[in-house]
DNA sequence: ACTTCTTACGCAATGCGTAAAGATA
DNA sequence: TATCTTTACGCATTGCGTAAGAAGT
């Protein structure tokens, strides 16, 4: 299992495509259906059902998702947060999320965090969680942390 | 960045030396080395302070190093848990903390974590925490949760 | 026919091993 | 001299691109 391949496994379950998600990462589409072979191969099962006119999530596809993502957030905070103060309370808390637990779990984690760091920055990665942290984001449920919700490149 | 490079880093952090991470990791340990560089090239900055007798990790390295582990028991937690049962609740919740703030919310989260989500399981990954993780392992410190530290492989 | 994913195949990049060289005690 | 890391270099793996094939609308 490598990064890139969790790259382009993300890049087609967002966009739906193997054509598409090889024109975002910048790769032959061939290539990206190599790698997201190999993965699957792996893991042991298939990660896309590949229908006529677009590609969805298998019921793998949909638990690698969350984790993919927040690996690849967590990558993106290394490269960050390294070079900079990441001292002081000041750090990044990078969670991911299953969907089963996290409306549960999500605003009183948050709200404790905030409490206990108030500093501290915490990143949240889950797919189904994504209208929760918006509505923080926007306010409209306040935490008193900041949030913030990392680019998947 | 590659895995196998948070690989190397971790055996070399936790072994104190290249000589032994290299064998830990079945390499040469000249590879090692090399791959070592390049992540510190890519990072910047170096992680180790190559001492006559030991390595030390930089400031740098002690970021760095919480950060590799969580991402490491997230890859082992999606080989483990693709394929088994890890709906209802019985889901996987890998947490990285860092050092500063770990004592405070580690002990309050889990709590809160396991009265939401009795059947789940909690992963934390911080070095600077092991010695509570053992204690709530042990016993002495009940959470009423399942905990388990993910082995580095 | 047109769109999309897969297969086939060759090249180029790179991770790894062996051997030698610094460096420090 | 002994131990440990770095440098040098060659090989083998593999990711990627191009071209052709397969399948569905």
């Amino acid at each position: 299992m490598e990064i890139h391949q969790l790259t382009y496994f993300v890049a087609v379950a967002e966009t739906g495509s193997f054509t598409r998600a090889a024109e975002r990462c910048n790769i032959a589409q061939p290539s990206l259906s190599q790698q997201i072979m190999k993965l699957e191969q792996e893991l042991g099962e298939p990660l896309f059902d590949r229908l006529p006119r677009r590609v969805v999530l298998t019921d793998a596809g949909r638990m690698l998702l969350p984790r993919a993502n927040s690996i690849l957030a967590e990558l993106q905070d290394i490269k960050h947060g390294l070079n900079e103060d990441v001292e002081n309370g000041r750090g990044v808390l990078s969670v991911g999320f299953i969907p089963t637990i996290a409306p549960f779990v999500l605003p009183r984690v948050i709200k404790r965090f905030s409490q206990d760091c108030p500093l501290a920055t915490l990143s949240v990665q889950e797919d189904l969680t994504e209208v929760l942290v918006r509505e923080i984001i926007d306010g409209k449920l306040d935490v008193g942390s900041p949030v913030y919700r990392s680019t998947t490149n």
